[in-house]
RNA sequence: GCCGACAUAGCGUAAUUGGUAGCGCAACUGACUUGUAAUCAGUAGGUUGGGGGUUCGAUUCCCUCUGUCGGCACCA
C-alpha cells in the first residue's frame, strides 16, 4: 500500500501502483474529468504515472495556473501530430514549451512553410484536438527507442546522446509518438485553444554549421478566454515598439547607406542628451572622472589589447599610408592610455574613469534590430582600476548605482553572471577567485543572479544586466566586467604602500549598456510617454483663439524657456481641439491652455498627457510645480 | 551570415486572373477659428526600393542587389 497525503492534510492508503486519474475516480468521475496533470511530492506529473511510494499529491485540474507549461508543451506535440498528418514524410528536431508559448523544429525538405500553411496546420491541430486522443507514455529502454526511431535521424541523434542505462519516455497520441521526457496532458482535448503564431529557420542544435530547420511558434492556454486576451496582448505591444514610435515622436532614423547606423532626430538628441547630463553629474557624484578618449587607433594597439586577434573581423578599419587603424570596437584601450599617461600611487585606487565612449563593430545584418542591435553605439562606459583586495567593495557600489539607475526608470532587471569561456586568456584560478568575487558582491547586495556558463569574455567574467523590451525579449543592458588581462597587457603600474610596482585590476562597466539600446527599453517601457524630466517637448501652449490669446501665450513661452523648461507654441491656424489632439498624441506631458481667463488673471490651464481634467494655477505655481517634478525624476 | 516574409507619396495603406496607381492623415492655398482629442473647400505630391529579364503591355511573373521585419547563429 502507499499513503497518499491530499493538499488539506486528510491521508489515504491506496494499493501501491495506483495512479493520480484512478484515484480521481474514486473521489468523483466529475473530478476525473477536469483533471490534467498531478503533482507529486510538488513536482508535476503525468496523471497516469504509476505511484508506488507515499506521497504528497495534488489534482491540478482545468483550474489550476500551475499548467501553463504543460500545455505548451503538449501542444508542441499537437503540432507535430498535426505537421505528420498533412506531411508524412516530415522530421522533428525539439520542441520545447518556452516561456511564452512552445515552438517545434520541423524538417519538411524542400517544403517550405507559408502563414497559409500555418493557418492549414492549425485547423488540424483542432480537429485533432477535438479528437479527444488519449496520450500514451511508454518507457522503452535505449535500444528499444533507437529501433522505435531508426528511420528519424534527429530523434536518432537525440537518444545516442543519452546514457546507456537511460529510461527513456515516448509518448504517443494515435498514430504519432515522439521522443520526450514529459509530462503531458492525458488527452488531446485540453489543447483546443492554441493559436500558431510565426514560422522561420533554425539551427538543428542550435549549430550554424548544421542544417537548419523550420521552427514553428505557437501558443496555447486551457481557457479560451486566456488565448484571446494573450493575442490582444500581442497586439498591444506592437504599439510600443521603439521603431514605431521612433518614428511618430520623430526621435531617430536610418538610412541604407548606413545599416545599423542612427541618425538622431531633434527629439531624440533631446532626449539622449538629458540622458548624458544625467549620467555625467551622477557619475561625478559617484568618484568618477570623466574622459574621452579617440573614435580610431592604429592596429597596434588593438594588437596589444588582444581584440584583433579574437575580433578583427567586426571590426571596421581604414588603410592610410602610416598603416592601418580600427574604429574602436571598445572603450578600454583608450582608459588604459589615460591611465598610463602618469604615475599612480596605490592611495588613488579606485581610479574611476567614466566615457559615453562612441563604439563600432560590424555586426551581422540579421543581427540589426532598431535601437537594439546597431553597428554605431555609445556606451557609457567606466573603467575602474584598482588593487585585487578593492574589488568586491567596488562592484558592491556599481550594482547599487545600477540599482539605483534602474529604480528611476521603473525597470526590472535579472542578473546573470558569465563565466570563464573556452577562448578565455590568463590563469584558470586568477578566473575563479574573480567569478567567487561577481556571485559575493550579488549574493550580499541581495540578488539573486543565474550562472551563464562559459559566457564570459575572454579577459574575464562578468555580470550583465537583462532589461525587457515590450515584446518581453531580453536585452543585455547593464554588465560589469572584471579583467585581469589588460593591465597587464599595456603594462600598467601603481606603486603599492611598500614602494613596489604593481599591475591593477580593472573593472570595465556600462549602466544602460548603450545610449540607444537603453533609450529603446525606456521608450518602450514608457509607451513613449516620458516622465517630465526627460520629455523632449515638455510642455505645448495652446491659445484658445491665436487673435486674442497669442500674445500672453508668446509671454509665457519665453518665461518658460527662460526657466529652461522645453515649451512649444502651437501657434498655427488651426481650431484648439486640433491643437489639443495633436498635443496629445505626440504625447507632451504637459498641454497648457490659454484663454481669456488665464490672459485677464495672469493663470494658466494644463492637462496633463492621458488625462482630461484641467487644473487652472499661476505661473509660479506651475514652474514650481515642473521643477519639483523634473528633480523627482517624475516619480 | 542563414531560413522565410516584406518594400507603393513624409506617414498609414488600396489596386480582380498582368491592362494608364487610388484613399486617409500630413503638406500647400483660401476661408473658418473663444474653452479641452480631428472646421471646410481646393491644390500639389509616385520612374510602385535599385538594376536586369519575360511580355504588345509589369506594382503584379522571373532573376539579382539593397534595406526592413520574424526567428536562428552571433553579441568583445
Amino acid at each position: 500500500m502507499v499513503k497518499i497525503t491530499f493538499p488539506d492534510g486528510m491521508q489515504k492508503d491506496y494499493e501501491k501502483g495506483i495512479n493520480a486519474l484512478q484515484i480521481a475516480s474514486m473521489i468523483s468521475p466529475g473530478l476525473a474529468k477536469k483533471c490534467i496533470a498531478v503533482k507529486l511530492n510538488g513536482v508535476i506529473r503525468d496523471l497516469t504515472d504509476p505511484i508506488n511510494e507515499d506521497a504528497s499529491i495534488e489534482l491540478l485540474t482545468s483550474d489550476s495556473n500551475e499548467l501553463q507549461d504543460l500545455i505548451n508543451h503538449s501542444c508542441a506535440h499537437l503540432l507535430a501530430q498535426a505537421i505528420r498528418e498533412i506531411y508524412p514524410n516530415s522530421l522533428f528536431g525539439v520542441g520545447p514549451a518556452i516561456e511564452e508559448g512552445f515552438y517545434y523544429d520541423v524538417d519538411l525538405g524542400d517544403i517550405k512553410l507559408t502563414e497559409e500553411d500555418l493557418v492549414k496546420i492549425e485547423k488540424k491541430m483542432r480537429s485533432l484536438a477535438e479528437g479527444n486522443f488519449e496520450v500514451v507514455k511508454k518507457v522503452v529502454s535505449k535500444a528499444e527507442a533507437l529501433e522505435l526511431f531508426k528511420n528519424d535521424k534527429y530523434k536518432t541523434e537525440l537518444i545516442n546522446d543519452l546514457e546507456e542505462s537511460a529510461l527513456i519516455t515516448v509518448y504517443s497520441q494515435g498514430k504519432f509518438m515522439d521522443l520526450c521526457r514529459g509530462p503531458h496532458v492525458a488527452s488531446t482535448k485540453w489543447l483546443k485553444n492554441c493559436k500558431l503564431l510565426s514560422v522561420s529557420g533554425a539551427y538543428w542544435r542550435g549549430d550554424a554549421k548544421r542544417e537548419q530547420l523550420q521552427r514553428i511558434y505557437g501558443c496555447c492556454f486551457i481557457k479560451e478566454q486566456d488565448l484571446k486576451d494573450y493575442l490582444v496582448i500581442l497586439e498591444e505591444r506592437k504599439k510600443r515598439d521603439h521603431r514605431k514610435l521612433g518614428k511618430d515622436l520623430e526621435l531617430f532614423l536610418f538610412s541604407e547607406y548606413g545599416p545599423g547606423l542612427p541618425f538622431w532626430l531633434p527629439n531624440g538628441y533631446t532626449l539622449r542628451r538629458t540622458l548624458e547630463d544625467f549620467w555625467i553629474k551622477l557619475h561625478k557624484d559617484r568618484g568618477y572622472v570623466v574622459i574621452n578618449t579617440p573614435i580610431m587607433l592604429n592596429k597596434e594597439l588593438w594588437e596589444t589589447s588582444g581584440h584583433w586577434d579574437h575580433y578583427k573581423d567586426d571590426m571596421f578599419t581604414i588603410e592610410v599610408e602610416d598603416g592601418t587603424y580600427a574604429i574602436k570596437p571598445m572603450n578600454c584601450p583608450g582608459a588604459i592610455q589615460v591611465y598610463n599617461n602618469g604615475l599612480h600611487s596605490y592611495k588613488e585606487l579606485p581610479l574611476r574613469y567614466a566615457e559615453l565612449g562612441n563604439v563600432h563593430r560590424y555586426e551581422a545584418s540579421g543581427a540589426l534590430n532598431g535601437l537594439f542591435r546597431v553597428r554605431g553605439f555609445t556606451q557609457d562606459d567606466a573603467h575602474t582600476m584598482l588593487m585585487e583586495s578593492q574589488v568586491g567593495e567596488e562592484v558592491k557600489r556599481i550594482i547599487s548605482l545600477y540599482d539605483y539607475v534602474y529604480s528611476i526608470f521603473g525597470l526590472n532587471y535579472s542578473i546573470e553572471l558569465s563565466t570563464r569561456p573556452d577562448d578565455f586568456i590568463g590563469e584558470v584560478e586568477t578566473w575563479d577567485a574573480a567569478e567567487a568575487a561577481l556571485k559575493e558582491a550579488c549574493l550580499s547586495t541581495g540578488h539573486d543572479f543565474k550562472i551563464n556558463p562559459g559566457d564570459g569574455a575572454f579577459y574575464g567574467p562578468k555580470l550583465d544586466f537583462k532589461l525587457r523590451d515590450s515584446m518581453n525579449r531580453i536585452w543585455q543592458c547593464g554588465t560589469v566586467q572584471l579583467d585581469m588581462q589588460l593591465p597587464g597587457r599595456f603594462n600598467c603600474k601603481y606603486i603599492a604602500e611598500d614602494g613596489s610596482k604593481k599591475t591593477p585590476v580593472m573593472i570595465h562597466r556600462a549602466c544602460f549598456g548603450s545610449l540607444e539600446r537603453f533609450i529603446g527599453i525606456i521608450t518602450e517601457n514608457y509607451a513613449g510617454v516620458y516622465p517630465l524630466w526627460l520629455a523632449p517637448v515638455q510642455a505645448r501652449i495652446v491659445p484658445v483663439n491665436n487673435e486674442y490669446h497669442l500674445e500672453y501665450a508668446k509671454e509665457i513661452l519665453s518665461i518658460l524657456q527662460e526657466q529652461g523648461f522645453r515649451v512649444e507654441l502651437d501657434d498655427r491656424n488651426e481650431k484648439m481641439n486640433y491643437k489639443i489632439r495633436e498635443s496629445q498624441t505626440k504625447k507632451t506631458p504637459y498641454t497648457l491652455i490659454i484663454g481669456d481667463k488665464e490672459r485677464d488673471e495672469r493663470l494658466l490651464t494644463y492637462r496633463v498627457h492621458g488625462s482630461n481634467e484641467s487644473v487652472t494655477l499661476k505661473l509660479d505655481e506651475l514652474v514650481d510645480k515642473f521643477s519639483k517634478e523634473v528633480k523627482s525624476f517624475g516619480k
